[in-house]
RNA sequence: GGGAGUAUAGCUCAGUUGGUUUAGAGCAUCUGCCUUACAAGCAGAGGGUCAUAGGUUCGAAUCCUAUUACUCCCACCA
């Protein structure tokens, strides 16, 4: 017997296990002749600290890999970080900025080594904070988006689709960030709702006194107008055919088209044209060969097209524009407006359509079979939802702007040429090498090569994350991308399904000719208890290494996993940590109970053999339970079985069935098969809760410091006798139900009962488990017998009825009351199923085993009924 | 505007191709217990017209239609 603190300490537990787990390499993987069990992380930002989501996230992924890890496959996590390009540029200008230095004072060079510097610094700080959470990721395996090996592969890969025709480069309307100086991609811009103004602005007609009045809410912008459009079957403006008009106060002439892309129940029905600055004019502007007038800087200043204007913030602009059309008298009115409007995902910034210089990768052609692997469940979605989102998308997809205007990130290997021309190459000698036989009489040398000044899209690089990791680009046959390719389960939030998920998807059949991962699953958003969703901005996320401070990483663990089934949001709140801080002390004080038995050689009593038969069959059932929870991805459900085979079925049913009396010896049989019994079902808990049923394990047996639970293989499973089961479940339902009297009828614990009971059917059950029930309800006897007794309360369980004597008289009134309730409640449920019976219907359609069920159901009604009767006569 | 999804106990959710008592679990609540592993605990109890209205069927939480409310995705209104 050894000494062991009351409360579990997981603090001390959980950093011991942590190094111990990390010294022997227990989470390290080679390629051998196992079956390989891989999950790549979906590597978080470097500039990132560990919020909710990533807890979320990594508990499933290591939950995941630590079950198949048991389950006998190599298993293989790795981890790793993403650069990050605008959000990791944006930090590292803010921190420059912060030290008085402005990144335009700076080279490139001079700027990257600042950025790498702070990355060294910084960016291993969220897969530190994945340690404490438990996460069994391969650290040897650690990679990083930008390190030379992942970057030579973007480049190969860049190169190898513009060679085949599928990257180009184009005049596009993009995404402009002012502030960060950069496009960004459809997806990196969120629409916010915003109050502005819808402004009239009055057109005069050239050579007429008439004026048109057209609504925008961007009034800066008529310096770049170059048409007016109204709907062609507007009878309003049907005049107005081959006319112009002047725009107010720049006085510029510009004609009025046509279109039936305008709405005619919008403001006045009249649009105003400014294909430089806002998409759908752009298209019109094309249609229509109209000019286009760019009239912003790049920082969304105005330039010198805006005339008077010129160098103005654009909203400093529109003010001053809407003060200047008042005092000119060319405003008509403004009412206020409620309208989305496009900001920046990273700077917050509103966004500005832009023509610019973009590189872009075709997608429709990529986009077709990897749609068709999800399409066929050759990659299945959990929850399957998801296909629908993803179909969408991948039958509208866009081509994808992959250049970025920032440094931090994978240079754009196009090599600009003295002559307008370009060459794209893995190198700069490369890329001589390719101008010099292109253009041979040029004599073109090192020094007449510009590299482009773009960089890739970070999602660019994160496309690849699944070969990348194990260098299967540049080394398509490497023993471990064969080895480790494809990829088991891919977990991420379904917010990234096109940023991220199709995309692997669509990389992984270009380049390896095979599916990144075989399953994705979508995880919730986790909210706070207003529905919000947690963020840093908002401030309503808690800090999740206070929360394992507090509840213990299992704890959080257990929290996070128990309220968030597949695909459904979770509303966090600190209770379910405690739930699982809880889960985690009532294992360990099961532990200190067996600890504290002594143990003799004396025989084993029978109730204890049959608790320990039925409980390794209640184990092999909940192992079955299990396996299809999880071939289903239903981990909270997984969770919660555990959690009531281990609270209910092992500490309320089996031990205290087997506990000896207080400082009574246990025997050695009972007292080995219990050791086992909990070894195994510590290694059921594992891949939930590590900490603890690491440490657990290795008290019980005393196991050597080296022999780790998390490296054991889980119990086998064995074909399930039920029988045993549904007998333990009735003997279950009979002691609460004797229990339930005690309570009613306040029976003090001490006082040992008599109980009768007669007319069963399950009689011989209860004979077979009558120890098991005198222990778990303080009985002295349990005899059957005929005739009821005097002072007795009676009461039923199934169709068994029994008596439980009292000390003091009954309380008649109280229980006729009961029992006529009983009746009431048993003659309700007998009148619904003979309204079934008596339908014709019912009994000639319905399928036999449903008929005599109704009629089984029927008869034991009545047996109930004149039962009870017959207890309200004695009454009477 | 287009698409998808959800609605079951106070809260979070199960409920598999329609049929096992008149619907389950965890948490929360209530009652009684500091019973020698655990009050972060033990024992017991209460709690639901399965969103609303129709329909199909011998039979509907489950299938169909409409309505209402909410959520998400996509597009975007000048």
């Amino acid at each position: 017997m050894i000494e062991i603190e009351s409360k579990y300490n997981p603090a001390i537990v959980e950093d011991k296990w942590y190094s111990a787990w990390l010294e022997n390499k227990c989470f390290s993987s080679k390629p051998d002749n196992r079956k390989a069990f891989t999950i790549v992380i979906p590597p978080p930002n470097v500039t990132g600290v560990l919020h909710m989501g990533h807890m979320l996230n990594n508990t499933i992924q290591d939950v995941l890999v630590r079950r198949a890890r048991m389950k006998g496959f190599n298993a293989c996590w790795v981890p790793g970080t993403d650069h990050a390009s605008i959000a990791t540029e944006a930090k590292v200008v803010a921190k420059l900025k912060a030290e008085g230095i402005d990144k335009k004072d700076l080279s490139r060079e001079e700027f990257l080594s600042h950025a790498w510097q702070w990355k060294e610094k910084h960016g291993g700080i969220i897969l530190e904070q994945l340690k404490k959470l438990g996460a069994s990721c391969d650290w040897d395996r650690t990679r990083f988006t930008m390190e030379d090996a992942l970057y030579e592969s973007v480049i190969d890969v860049f190169v190898d689709l513009y060679e085949k025709g599928l990257i180009y480069r184009g005049v596009r309307m993009v995404n402009w960030d002012p502030v960060a100086l950069t496009a960004l991609s459809d997806e990196e811009v969120i629409f916010k709702e915003q109050n502005s103004k819808l402004y009239y602005l009055k057109y005069k007609i050239e050579n007429s006194d008439e004026y048109i009045i057209v609504a925008t809410t961007r009034p800066e912008t008529i310096l770049g107008d170059t048409a007016v459009c109204v709907h062609p079957e507007d009878e309003r403006y049907s005049h107005l055919k081959g006319k112009k008009v002047i725009i107010p106060i720049v006085g510029r002439s510009i004609p009025v088209i046509f279109d039936e892309y305008v709405d005619r129940e919008f403001g006045t029905g009249a649009l105003k044209i400014t294909p430089a600055h806002d998409i759908n004019d752009y298209n019109l502007g094309i249609k229509h060969k109209l000019d286009s007038i760019d009239i912003f800087n790049d920082n969304g200043s105005l330039n010198e097209n805006g005339k008077q204007y010129a160098g103005l913030d654009r909203f400093e602009c529109r003010k001053q524009i809407a003060k200047d059309l008042q005092a000119a008298d060319l405003m008509h009115k403004i009412e206020d407006y409620n309208n989305k409007i496009g900001c920046s995902e990273r700077t917050g910034a509103v966004i500005e359509p832009k023509l610019s210089l973009q590189w872009f990768l075709k997608m429709q052609d990529l986009a077709k079979p990897a749609l068709e692997v999800v399409m066929s469940d050759e990659i299945k979605f959990h929850p399957s939802k998801f296909k629908n989102t993803y179909r969408y998308w991948m039958e509208n997809v866009k081509d994808w702007c992959i250049s970025r205007q920032l440094w931090w990130g994978q240079r754009i290997p196009a090599y600009h040429l003295p002559n307008r021309e370009f060459v794209v190459a893995k190198s700069a000698e490369e890329a001589l090498k390719k101008a010099q036989e292109l253009f041979p009489t040029e004599n073109y040398t090192l020094n007449d090569l510009k590299q482009d000044e773009d960089v890739l899209d970070t999602w660019f690089s994160s496309w690849l994350w699944p070969m990348s990791v194990f260098d299967g680009i540049r080394n398509p046959n490497n023993e471990e991308i064969n080895y480790y390719y494809p990829t088991n389960d891919l977990i991420t939030a379904p917010e990234i399904i096109f940023f991220w998920v199709a995309r692997m998807i669509i990389a992984g059949l270009e380049y390896k000719k095979e599916v990144p991962f075989k399953n994705v699953y979508f995880t919730g958003i986790v909210r706070d208890k207003l529905g919000r969703k947690m963020s840093k901005s908002l401030g309503n996320s808690p800090d999740p290494i206070e929360l394992i401070e507090k509840y213990g990483a299992d704890g959080v663990r257990m929290g996070m996993l128990l309220a968030s089934p597949a695909g459904n949001d979770l509303p966090f709140d600190e209770s379910y940590c405690e739930q699982g801080r809880n889960f985690s002390n009532k294992i360990w004080n099961a532990l200190r109970l067996i600890k504290s038995w002594k143990v003799e050689d004396i025989e084993q009593p029978a109730s204890s053999a049959l608790a320990i038969e039925w409980f390794k069959e209640k184990m092999n059932k909940t192992l079955c339970d299990l396996e299809d929870d999880f071939s289903k991805y239903r981990l909270s459900e997984s969770l919660m079985s555990v959690y009531k085979f281990v609270w209910d079925d092992l500490c309320s049913w089996y031990l205290e069935i087997i506990k000896p009396a207080y400082q009574a010896p246990i025997d050695r049989k009972t007292y080995e098969a219990t050791l086992d019994i909990f070894e195994d079902v510590m290694k059921i808990l594992h891949p939930f809760m590590p900490f603890v049923s690491e440490e657990v394990y290795h008290i019980i047996k005393e196991r050597k410091e080296n022999d780790f639970i998390m490296q054991a293989q889980l119990p086998a499973i064995k074909e399930v006798n039920s029988t045993l089961l549904s007998e333990f479940d009735f003997i279950e339902e009979f002691i609460t139900a004797i229990r339930s009297v005690r309570n009613e009828k306040n029976i003090a614990q001490k006082v040992a009962l008599q109980v009768y009971f007669t007319r069963s059917e399950e009689g011989n059950i209860i004979e077979k488990y009558s120890d098991i029930v005198c222990k778990l309800c303080n009985l002295e006897t349990l005899t059957s017998c005929e005739e009821k007794i005097e002072k007795a309360i009676a009461k039923m369980v199934r169709t068994l009825e029994f008596f439980v004597p009292l000390t003091d008289n009954v309380n008649k009134e109280e229980e006729i009351k009961k029992i006529k309730a009983d009746i009431e409640y048993y003659e309700g449920f007998k009148n619904s199923v003979m309204k079934k019976l008596s339908n014709e219907n019912f009994v000639s359609k319905a399928p036999e085993q449903v008929v005599a069920m109704e009629r089984k159901k029927l008869s034991d009604a009545e047996q109930k009924i004149e039962t009870l009767n017959e207890q309200l006569k004695a009454f009477l």
